[in-house]
RNA sequence: CGGGGUGUGGCGCAGUUGGUAGCGCACCGCGUUUGGGACGCGGGGGUCGUCGGUUCAAGUCCGACCACCCCGACCA
C-alpha cells in the first residue's frame, strides 16, 4: 500500500494542520457550521491541561462554580464597549418550548456580565472580597471564519472572573493570573511565551488593561494563547458590584477576568508537531509510551508476551501513562508511524532479540530516526523511561526557544521591519499611537502582539514614525 | 460579506459525444505474513448535496437553492 502522508509543514503548513488534527483523531468537524467535535484523544489531552491549571488555580485561592449558559440579551447593553466588540458574535435564541421568549437570551460569548449581575447580588461588605471564582465550560462566538481548536465557534475554556478591594489588589490578581498562564505554557506546553501587555486596539471588548501571552507557531505567526484582563470599575459600575468599606462607605467593586481555552491544543500542535505527525509534550500527553510487541509465530509471540506484558506492569506500577498496541491485524511498522502521527513520546520496542538480550529499544518522537533510538537493559526500565520523558519534555521547551528566538528580529528602521514580519516577529520601539499600530498593519497585516512587562532600559525612537518611544512592542502576523 | 473551490459508498477520487455507476483506501471472512506504513483470494456497502426543468433517457445539459472547505475583513 502507497502509503498517504501528510503535506508537509513546508509545503502547506495550513493543510498540514488541518489533516493532522482530523488524523490523529483530535477532534473532528461537527455537522454545525465552524463547530468542532474533540474526539477522546484530543479531550484527554485537554484534561491533562484542565489539571494542571486547575491545580494551579486552587493553590491561589480560586474556586470552581458553574454560571448559566444563556444570558438575558439586554445584560449586554450595560457595558457600552463590551457590546460592541460581543454583539456582532451573539447566537441568540428566541423560542422556547414552542413560544416565542419575552426576551430573546443570548448563548454566552463570555460570561462577565451574568457573573457581574450575580456579584451584585452576592458582595454586600468588604468581608466579602475579594472573590476568586473560576468556571470550566463552553462558550459561543459567531465566528465568519474558523479553524480547528484555533478559531472555532464554540470552543471550551476556563474563565476566571474577580471582584477586589482596590486597584492594586485587581491589577495584582491580573499579574498574578498571567504568570499562571505563562508557566503553564512554559512547563507543562513547553511553549515559550511572552508575557505583556495589549495595545488600546488589541484590548479586551470592556477592558481597562488586557495582558496576554504569545507564542510562535512554527510557520512564524503568532498566537495569542492565553489573556488577563483588568476592568477596573467599568463593570461594577455597569452592574453595581459595590461593597460597603471599612469606613461604612459605598465602594464600587474593580474586576478581573482571565481565560485560557482548546485554542492551546493547536498551540501544542503547531508548535511542537513535525511531517510525521503530533509531538506531544510528555507532562500533557495522552499516552507517554506505547509498547509495541513484535514477534513472528506463537513461540516467539509466547515469549515477547511475557516480557511484555511484565513491563507494562512495571512502567504501569511507576505512575507512566501507558498503552499496549498489542494488535494482530497490522505490522509493526505501521504501529510505528501510527503513534508517531499521534505524537506519543516514547516508544518500547520488544522483540524476540530483546528477549534474548533483556533489553528493549527506546524511540523518542522527538529525534526522527535512529539517532532517537536507543537499547537499553530491562533492568530499572520505569527510572529509564521517566527520565526520558523529562528529557524529551525540556529538549522540546529547548527546541521550541531556539526557534522562536531565532525569529525575533530587531529591524532598524521601518523598511526593515516590513520585511521581517512577513517570515517572523520584529521587537521594536513603538511611540503608542494607534496611527503607527494601524500602518503597520494595513501595509503588513502584522499587528501588535503585546508590551512585555519587562522592558529594556531608556527609551528609543518609534519604528514607525521616529518620534519618542517609551515601550517596546512586538509586531507579527497572528492567528 | 467579498474572492476562489468542492459536493458521487466511511474517506479520497474517476465517470468520454447524456444510455441507468466504477477505482483506491477503509471495512467483513479465510489463509499466509509481522524489527519502519504486508499480501492473496472471497465479500458487504452508493441512485450521485437539494429542488425544479430539458429529454425516450440526466451523475453528466439548464436554473435556483443549500452545505462545506480555502483565501481576505472580525475574533480566545
Amino acid at each position: 500500500m502507497a502509503e498517504d502522508k501528510l503535506p508537509t509543514r513546508a509545503e502547506n503548513f495550513s493543510e498540514w494542520y488541518n489533516q493532522l488534527v482530523l488524523r490523529s483523531e483530535m477532534a473532528d468537524y461537527a455537522p454545525v457550521r465552524g463547530c468542532m467535535v474533540v474526539r477522546p484523544y484530543g479531550w484527554t489531552l485537554w484534561e491533562n491541561m484542565t489539571a494542571a491549571l486547575d491545580r494551579r488555580f486552587k493553590e491561589t485561592g480560586h474556586v470552581n462554580a458553574a454560571f448559566p449558559t444563556l444570558i438575558p440579551l439586554s445584560f449586554f447593553e450595560k457595558e457600552k464597549e463590551h457590546v460592541e466588540g460581543f454583539a456582532p458574535e451573539l447566537a441568540v435564541v428566541t423560542h422556547g418550548g414552542g413560544e416565542k421568549l419575552e426576551e430573546p437570551l443570548a448563548v454566552r460569548p463570555t460570561s462577565e456580565t451574568i457573573i457581574g449581575y450575580m456579584y451584585s447580588k452576592w458582595i454586600k461588605s468588604w468581608r466579602d472580597l475579594p472573590v476568586l471564582i473560576n468556571q470550566w465550560g463552553s462558550v459561543l462566538r459567531w465566528e465568519l471564519r474558523t479553524k480547528l481548536f484555533l478559531r472555532t465557534a464554540e470552543f471550551y475554556w476556563q474563565e476566571g472572573h474577580t471582584a477586589h478591594a482596590g486597584k492594586e489588589e485587581a491589577m495584582e490578581e491580573m499579574y498574578r493570573i498571567l504568570d499562571i498562564y505563562a508557566d503553564f505554557a512554559i512547563n507543562e506546553a513547553a511553549i515559550p511565551v511572552v508575557k505583556g501587555r495589549k495595545s488600546e486596539s488589541e484590548k479586551f471588548a470592556g477592558a481597562q488593561i488586557t495582558t496576554s501571552i504569545e507564542g510562535m507557531m512554527q510557520d512564524k505567526r503568532a498566537l495569542q494563547s492565553a489573556t488577563s484582563h483588568y476592568f477596573g470599575q467599568n463593570f461594577a459600575r455597569a452592574f453595581e458590584i459595590q461593597y460597603l468599606d471599612h469606613n461604612n462607605t459605598l465602594q464600587f467593586c474593580e474586576t478581573t477576568s482571565w481565560g485560557l481555552s482548546t485554542r492551546m491544543v493547536g498551540a501544542i500542535i503547531m508548535v511542537h508537531g513535525d511531517d510525521q505527525g503530533l509531538v506531544l509534550p510528555p507532562r500533557l500527553a495522552p499516552i507517554q509510551a506505547v509498547i509495541v510487541p513484535i514477534y513472528k509465530n506463537d513461540a516467539e509471540k509466547s515469549k515477547v508476551m511475557e516480557a511484555a506484558d511484565r513491563i507494562f506492569a512495571e512502567l504501569k506500577d511507576a505512575g507512566i501513562r501507558l498503552k499496549m498496541d498489542d494488535r494482530e491485524e497490522v505490522t509493526p511498522g505501521f504501529k510505528f508511524n501510527d503513534w508517531e502521527l499521534r505524537g506519543v513520546p516514547l516508544r518500547v520496542e520488544i522483540g524476540p532479540k530483546d528477549v534474548e538480550k533483556s533489553s528493549v529499544a527506546l524511540a523518542r518522537r522527538d529525534v526522527p530516526g535512529r539517532e532517537g533510538k536507543s537499547f537499553v537493559p530491562q533492568a530499572g526500565l520505569a527510572a529509564t523511561v521517566s527520565g526520558l520523558l523529562s528529557e524529551i519534555q525540556s529538549a522540546l521547551l529547548t527546541r521550541a526557544t531556539a526557534f522562536r528566538d531565532a525569529n525575533i528580529h530587531d529591524p532598524k528602521d521601518y523598511d526593515e521591519l516590513k520585511q521581517v514580519v512577513q517570515d517572523g516577529w520584529a521587537f521594536s520601539w513603538w511611540c503608542g499611537s494607534a496611527e503607527c499600530e494601524a500602518k503597520v498593519k494595513e501595509e503588513t497585516k502584522a499587528t501588535t502582539r503585546n508590551m512585555p512587562l519587562d522592558q529594556p532600559k531608556g527609551t528609543g525612537k518609534c519604528i514607525v514614525c521616529g518620534e519618542k518611544a517609551e515601550k517596546k512592542i512586538y509586531f507579527a502576523k497572528a492567528y
